[in-house]
DNA sequence: GGAAAATGCGCAACCGTTTGAGCTTAAAAA
DNA sequence: TTTTTAAGCTCAAACGGTTGCGCATTTTCC
């Protein structure tokens, strides 16, 4: 490792024992504000940095945490990861981060080598497909400190952080009719997605709030690979009836079906209004620029690592905390308003 | 933490010493075969789970790297965690990732944080004004295994990974020679980059070859911020003689160039051509599509984590190792040829 | 002024693992 | 059979902290 000077060597510098040193360092009432001053001081001049090592062993506390997402090369992970890595770095945790590359051996593999590495609680966003949510249970048994966010799962009762994401599509929808939009497609992302299922809801809330048909047609799942995700899109604008408006699981999802459009030589929105979800960076450099459902995901990060940290310190409560964070719609030109007869 | 069986458990369990288990497990030759076998299994059976903090204790090694990276955000540095990840994951180090956004004293507060919390090595980009070298002259002093990538300093002997971006720069610079370019600006990095520099040297080193003329007022030097650099790309493009391709430091500034393009109504690439550096995901979707400088990003991450944990292993060599990779060129829309006049 | 209470410090055990130095027993050499 | 050697195990110390308990010493109170 790196280690220099133990209490050892400050006990030695000031004639003084080893406890006494370190309860000087922990405000003990056992000490005098005297000693505490001069330990202090000493340590300091000496610079002394415990050894978490040490520490841990004897509080069985790391003052780590593991985040275990799907991929960090996704903009949204990443963007929480800083989240999360400032509020850790804020109480003074330090942050492990794994990805499961969305593979489900993989993630089981990750947490279980991040649990014997010796972390105090994980946060988590879920793989793609991930079925062994009993991993995840047995650990929520041994009352391991854990938040999801983003990718969450109903089958577990564990503390969550995630948008409304029922509103959000709502929104989304609600803004592809109001811009003259007919028949609305819904580009899905995984089945197994509890966030894409709760978008659908959205989805369909709004088609029935707006008296529009839902349309099983319209509706077409896709995996996170913009190859088959074009050819999804193509698909729909190929149907004999097909869309004038697509509402996206995702930007990346989003990002296919421009490119499918742009393919047939549609015109966007003119042609086929388009709006994603996430509102990564890439939705404003896109040419037309990519109307999206904002998601705060920095503030994400930040909570899941709060609430965390808090059931670090407190315990794990019986009643887990859910904090759902609200979307913002964001317009941009792939949704600009269509010609004046749609708005009869 | 999260620690339930103990050697001692399996001791108790079989009737053998505390030392005979770790022993076993550790295949030393002082243990039979048999009990080799026999602790082996039960352990298995137990679910026995080495206790991290303990071994760290005794051995000094955390079997962690801590990672400093100017921006998670950034698509070139998760993705290039991405790859540390994945090859520390192979050798059982686990990573702890942090960022230094940028500033100077936050880096130095990220490194001492991380070198207390006992990682074995540390893995560096530098933060774009970085002037504080001393704080890893230090380190190196010390010994503590340290690579540097992407961001690197030529002030420290350490091991490096990088690309050979004067050949990289001269690449792009020489293809919009070829595509008819005839005065091509160069919108820099931050002063202080290295590497910002060293794509310099390529820039002028192709326009020597192509006997353009190096023209003062053709460089511009970007912080980074997109405003700001669609500001100095519109002063470029303002200029009673302005540039006919643009060849930016990174995509992201080469985008503020294209935005600065399109707010003045100049055809890409017919007007001006324009090539970034790293050809990000993001240089495939805007539109014209983005030539770029290909970085193998992950595997000069992997690489990097594969020469510390060499040096974690094996010392610290008194000859560091530095790696360079090569670049690729990567043409699309954005410096498409331009009319055959230019061809002459 | 003397007993009781409070203050400040040191002792020693403990966290879980590793490791060299014995120690015992059985096998090999004399 | 006796001695040497090797194999296989246990003991105990060590890593660097934390913490309950006991012991002086001082302060407080009657």
């Amino acid at each position: 490792m790196f280690q220099q000077v133990t209490l050892k060597d400050i006990a030695r510098e000031i004639n003084i024992s080893i406890a006494a040193v370190s309860k000087a360092l922990n405000n003990s009432r056992e000490t005098s504000k005297e000693t505490q001053r001069l330990v202090k001081e000493t340590a300091e001049r000496m610079n002394y940095q415990p050894n978490r090592a040490a520490q841990s062993l004897v509080n069985s506390k790391t003052r780590t945490i593991g985040v275990i997402v799907p991929n960090l090369g996704y903009n949204y992970f990443s963007t929480a990861l800083q989240g999360i890595d400032e509020e850790a770095t804020k109480n003074g945790y330090t942050v492990i981060a794994c990805q499961s590359m969305e593979e489900l051996d993989k993630e089981e593999k990750i947490v279980n080598n991040i649990i014997r590495s010796g972390v105090d609680g994980i946060i988590v966003s879920l793989a793609q497909h991930t079925k062994n949510i009993d991993l995840f249970r047995k650990l929520k048994q041994q009352k391991m400190p854990m938040v999801f966010f983003d990718r969450v799962t109903e089958e577990l009762n564990t503390s969550k952080v995630i948008v409304d994401n029922v509103a959000g599509a709502f929104g989304a929808v609600e803004h592809l009719v109001k811009i003259g939009c007919k028949r609305i497609a819904y580009m899905a992302g995984p089945e197994e997605l509890l966030i894409s299922k709760r978008r659908f809801e959205g989805y369909k809330l709004a088609l029935h709030k707006y008296k529009l048909p839902f349309d099983e047609s319209l509706v077409a799942h896709c995996v996170f690979d913009h190859a088959k995700s074009i050819k999804a899109a193509t698909k729909l604008l190929n149907s004999k009836n097909p869309p004038d408006g697509i509402f996206a699981f995702s930007d990346r999802i989003a990002l296919s079906a421009l490119q499918a459009a742009k393919n047939k030589n549609l015109r966007v929105p003119e042609d086929i209004a388009i709006i994603g979800f996430n509102d990564e960076p890439i939705a404003s450099f896109v040419s037309p620029t990519l109307s999206s459902v904002h998601q705060p995901v920095k503030e994400i990060g930040e909570m899941a690592a709060r609430i965390l940290i808090e059931e670090i310190e407190n315990g794990v409560s019986i009643i887990p905390k859910v904090k759902l964070f609200k979307t913002k719609l964001v317009k941009r030109e792939s949704t600009k308003k269509k010609k004046i007869k749609t708005l009869e």
